[in-house]
DNA sequence: CGGTCGGTTGAAACTGATCAACAAGGGTGG
DNA sequence: CCACCCTTGTTGATCAGTTTCAACCGACCG
C-alpha cells in the first residue's frame, strides 16, 4: 500500500523537498488538546478501535489516512468516512464508538483520555465551540454523502469522490494535479456504496475520455478538473456534451 | 395530508382522548431554550428555512414533523432526515443552513436567535454539553443511513425505515402497533433513495407477506415486528424462510 | 518460481428505475 | 350538493444500470 505522503513511507525516503504542509486546514493555531494528547502511531491495516467499543479516548490524525467504517452482520461493508490529517475521530460524546476505525496508511496520531477531553470541554469553552464546529462540519459531509448514495449514479460517485480527495489534498480544484489515493479501490467501492468492478470501469472510462491519467492504480492526476466537476453534480451524458470536448470522447 | 396528531388537525376534533404525550425523548427536563425561544407555528408544506440561508436562527420541534431535505442542481431530491418532536433543527454553528426544512404536518415549534443560543453556549456548560450530545446522535444516525443508502436493498430499507418511524412513535419495537407514516411515499423514497414506486411496491410486499396492514396509505400496523426487524437486517429472502411464517408466504 | 492479492475486463443476471395506465380521495367551483 | 379535477398511491411492462460470476494480468512476497 502506497504511504500518502513521501515522508510517512519508511521504506523511501526520497530526495523530494518536504513540501509544505499538506493539509492544515483545520487547525490554524495550537489546539489545547496538545497539552493532554499523547502522540501515537499506528501501522497500515492496523485497528485504532472498534464499533460498540467504549469510547475511551478521541484522536486526531497528524498524519496518514484512517479509514471509518460500519459493518453488517452478513459482512456488508460501509465506510462511512476518510479521516485525513487534521480529522478528529472518536466523537466527544458517546459512550460507545459508533464506528470502527482502522488505518489505511501509516498513521501519526494524537490521543487524548476521554476523561481529558471531558475537562478539557468544561474549562475551555474555545475548545468545546470547536468541537462544536467540526461536529457541524461532518453532519454537512454526511449529509453531501447521503445525497450522494442516495441519488448519484456510479459515474457521478466517482467524480464526486476524486474532487473530494483532490480538494483534501490541499490543490485548487481548477488546477491539473497529481494526488494520491492511498485507499484501494474496494474501500473505495465501500465508501461510494458500489463494487469495485463499477469503480474500476468508471475509472477506466474517465481515463479513456480524457478527464484523468492513472500512472499507477494509487496514483491520478486530473487533466480536467471543471469537465469532472460537471460529471459530479449532472451525470457524464450531459457534462461531456455541453462542453466542448478537444481529444476524447465518452466511450459508449 | 393527514395530521400527525388528532390535536393538531384541525379539521377534525374526534372524541378521542388525548392519549400521553407521544414522544418526549430526549427533553427529560425543561430546556434552557425556554427562556429565550419564542413559540412559532408552521403548516404543512410551509418552508422554515433554505439550504443556503443565513443561518439566523435554530428550532426546536414540539408538535407535527418537519423533514430536511438536500436538492441537486437537476432537481433530485435527497432527504436527509424527518424531524420529530424534540428534534433541534439549524445546527448550531454553520454560517448558513446546511439544508432546507419543510414541514410535512402543522407544526409547532421553539425558534431562537443566533445569537441567543451562542450566549447560551457560552454561559451554560451544560447547554453545551447536551448540544454535542445531540449533534453527536445525529451523527450516528446519519452513518446508520449511510449504510442503508449504500449497502442495503429496497425491502431492507423500507423495513429499518418503519422500525425507525415505529421508535419516534414511542412504542416498543416488539409490540405490535398502529403509527402514522405523516410524510408521502415520494417523501419516504427521497428518503430512503428509492423511487415511489418502489416503496409502493416494497410495501405492498410486505402487506401480502402479513408482515403489516395499511388501513390507509399514512396509517401502518405492524404485525410481525421481530420478522420485520429481520428483513432489515437480513433482506427479505433470508427472513422469511429462517423463520416460522404461519400466515403468508412471501410473493415471488 | 509459484502463490496471493489487488486491479481490470468481459458476459450474464438481476434489482430497481422508467414509462404508462388506472383507482381512490379530497377539494373546489358550479 | 354534486361533478369535476388534481393529487397521491398502486400496479403492470419494459428498460437500464449495476451487480454478480468468471477469467486474467501484473506486482509483490515468500
Amino acid at each position: 500500500m502506497l504511504a500518502l505522503n513521501a515522508a510517512s513511507s519508511p521504506t523511501r525516503f526520497s530526495p523530494l523537498p518536504p513540501r509544505a504542509q499538506p493539509v492544515p486546514v483545520r487547525r490554524a493555531v495550537a489546539s489545547p488538546l496538545d497539552a493532554v494528547a499523547t502522540p501515537q502511531t499506528a501501522k497500515a491495516g492496523q485497528v485504532l478501535f472498534q464499533e460498540g467499543d467504549p469510547a475511551a479516548a478521541l484522536f486526531e490524525v497528524t498524519k496518514g489516512v484512517v479509514r471509518l467504517c460500519r459493518m453488517m452482520p452478513d459482512g456488508r461493508r460501509s465506510i462511512t468516512g476518510f479521516a485525513f490529517p487534521g480529522a478528529i475521530l472518536g466523537l466527544p460524546i458517546g459512550e460507545v464508538f459508533a464506528y470502527t476505525a482502522e488505518a489505511i496508511t501509516g498513521c501519526e496520531l494524537r490521543r487524548a483520555t476521554r476523561s481529558a477531553v471531558g475537562r478539557l470541554l468544561e474549562s475551555n469553552a474555545d475548545f468545546a465551540r470547536r468541537m462544536l464546529a467540526v461536529m457541524s462540519d461532518e453532519l454537512s459531509a454526511a449529509q453531501d454523502q447521503m445525497l450522494l448514495l442516495g441519488r448519484k449514479h456510479a459515474a457521478e460517485r466517482l467524480a464526486s469522490f476524486l474532487l473530494w480527495v483532490a480538494r483534501k489534498n490541499g490543490r485548487a480544484s481548477c488546477e491539473a494535479s497529481q494526488l494520491d489515493l492511498p485507499m484501494s479501490r474496494t474501500d473505495v467501492a465501500d465508501y461510494l456504496g458500489l463494487t469495485t468492478e463499477t469503480v474500476s470501469r468508471e475509472m477506466t472510462k474517465l481515463r479513456q475520455a480524457g478527464v484523468v491519467t492513472l500512472p499507477t492504480p494509487q496514483r491520478i492526476k486530473i487533466l480536467q478538473p471543471e469537465l469532472l466537476q460537471q460529471i459530479a453534480e449532472e451525470g457524464e451524458a450531459t457534462a461531456l456534451h455541453s462542453s466542448r470536448v478537444t481529444t476524447a470522447r465518452w466511450p459508449s
